[in-house]
DNA sequence: TGGATAATTTATAATCATTCTAAACTGTTG
DNA sequence: CAACAGTTTAGAATGATTATAAATTATCCA
């Protein structure tokens, strides 16, 4: 117990989740969790899982992410069209994007201040706001991914 | 001239934006911005603007519309991964997003408050600040695109 | 412990939105 | 009207993601 997360261990993750523990989901749990708040693109993950010598397929590590944000252990953020990012951060909170080199960040949710929301015109409750504030940077187009 | 928008007319638009008038970009424009704000996905309008007789290619639907964003004159927006939409709202406003409809509603950007706005830490100027409030509607799942 | 069974994983194909390409077409300018 | 740049287009290509169906693996219970 390291005290920054209720769960660190990969196992009882899984357990709480009511996910069977297998090879992969251990492997990808540890990868995400072990090491802090992160950001990843499933093809990212891939790389990261294959380069650690995991052998895992790209369609389980989709079906995981997946698992994980029905589980609620990770959330699903959409910037760009056409990829999307896993955040291991689920508290409130939201995010920088840096336009040029595609980096988030996160921003505790306590630290921006959304007031005076309307209620939805057609009904409905509010499962979530998301804030992202746009950055323009010039980074370098090499790193961008 | 009729008090909602500095040019309705589709030609005064496309030569304020230094596009050439073509029967596309001004069959597109008419569509697009001759009733009310709107929320369309490059297909939609494409399926539309076939509907209205026009010839017109899903390539250049989707040529201008990004053109249209270039200039200014729509604003791009990104929810779900996998399609864009364009709003054709371009002055500061946010959304309620209908999770389950798929549908898309303006918020007056004075409706809302984002106060406290930190800094981006990286540095760089901010561009744009996005809120979208997510509404879970229990829409029939045969309304959705 | 050893199957039986259901859940999971996987390679591969399929899908979907979007972008690219190169050729055909059109608006503009002189 | 000719010439040229700008535009459009069909169709192919791309890239992320999802579906499929067969092989593998975890779990359960005798």
């Amino acid at each position: 117990m390291n005290g920054q997360r209720p769960y660190t261990n990969a196992l009882e993750l899984l357990r709480a989740a009511q996910l069977r523990p297998t090879r992969q989901r251990l492997g990808l749990a540890r990868l995400l969790f072990e090491k802090g708040d992160r950001h990843v693109s499933a093809e990212a993950l891939h790389d990261e899982a294959l380069a650690a010598q995991m052998r895992v397929s790209l369609a389980t590590v989709y079906n995981t992410l997946h698992q994980f944000v029905g589980a609620g252990l990770l959330r699903e953020v959409v910037i760009n069209s056409g990829r999307s990012y896993f955040d291991t951060n689920v508290s409130d909170h939201h995010h920088f994007f840096y336009e040029a080199s595609g980096r988030l960040l996160d921003i505790p949710g306590d630290r921006i201040a959304v007031t005076n929301l309307p209620a939805p015109p057609e009904g409905g409750a509010i499962s979530r706001v998301d804030v992202i504030i746009r950055v323009e940077d010039s980074a370098d187009p090499a790193s961008r991914r």
